[in-house]
DNA sequence: TGCAGTTAAATTGTATAAAACTTAATTTAT
DNA sequence: ATAAATTAAGTTTTATACAATTTAACTGCA
């Protein structure tokens, strides 16, 4: 038996501990981990709306408007109002934060191959069983909202 | 195949949105989360150090003391410098702290059981997964400390 | 069409949390 | 007995999260 306690402390235990341990490697780069996340969703993706940014990372505005200021005085992105609607940011990699994925993927490869060698860790049944969750999560956030 | 990324990503997403979704039934006794998984702490077991509530939840000084102090403040906990040791401080359950228990475990009862009727969710599995990878995660930090 | 109400997007301000650093007390080794 | 190292908690600074606000765009209806 599983207490919802039990579960959300394991998940916010681990999901900060692992995040300290990507820091460490980050921080060559002056980079936080949600800092981090969002260059990601952007090396995928480049030239998106701040709104477009939040959803794939299940962050809101008013946590990414300071943070994508952020990087925007580092000069990794450039921000841009829409023309057409006047409401909206479109957030584009600049050179340096383009260059930046390759050098930073580079220094999180070690990280990456120990994580592989865990031994008994099924990554792949764990992010299939977190992908679960997240989801159940989201629509029952989403229908409390009604 | 997963990457360092993905897991990392879906931690911290998963984390995030669980720990809001149980905000909404906290909110009514004035917790935070992590307010309310270091009562969770005491109500385990009562009268222990800032530094072994620290050890059970991985967090540190910088973080509980303020947190105790808002605990204390709202008359859940009492503290108390240690008498043989100068350096510690003890944490103690008031009577209304002890007395929000059941009331938090009863508000927090609806949520427990939708979770458990998530279908195709093995939590057993997951939360096992979840304490491997946190052990190694923290064996991971240690090592790196030297 | 044009305007009132509604929704949408981002920002600002405030509170909370985390990381880095400091201070003070205790322990250990010599 | 004392200096060095360690331990515990607290402080400071920065970052993140959340709520309330502002501005823009859309919707429907007179």
């Amino acid at each position: 038996m599983v207490s919802l306690h039990q579960l959300s402390l394991a998940l916010y235990s681990t999901s900060r501990l692992l995040i300290q341990l990507l820091q460490n490697t980050l921080k060559e780069f002056n980079l936080t981990y949600p800092q981090y996340v969002t260059m990601t969703v952007l090396w995928e993706e480049d030239s998106i709306l701040v709104k477009e940014i939040g959803e794939r990372l299940h962050l809101d505005s008013g946590t990414l408007t300071p943070l994508l200021k952020k990087l925007e005085a580092m000069n990794y992105v450039k921000r841009q109002r829409g023309e057409n609607d006047e409401r909206t940011v479109h957030i584009e990699l600049t050179y340096p934060g383009k260059s930046l994925q390759s050098k930073v993927q580079q220094a999180l490869l070690p990280l990456e191959e120990i994580l592989n060698e865990i031994p008994g860790l099924e990554l792949y049944d764990l992010n299939h069983s977190l992908q679960n969750l997240l989801e159940s999560v989201e629509t029952l956030k989403n229908s409390k909202k009604e």
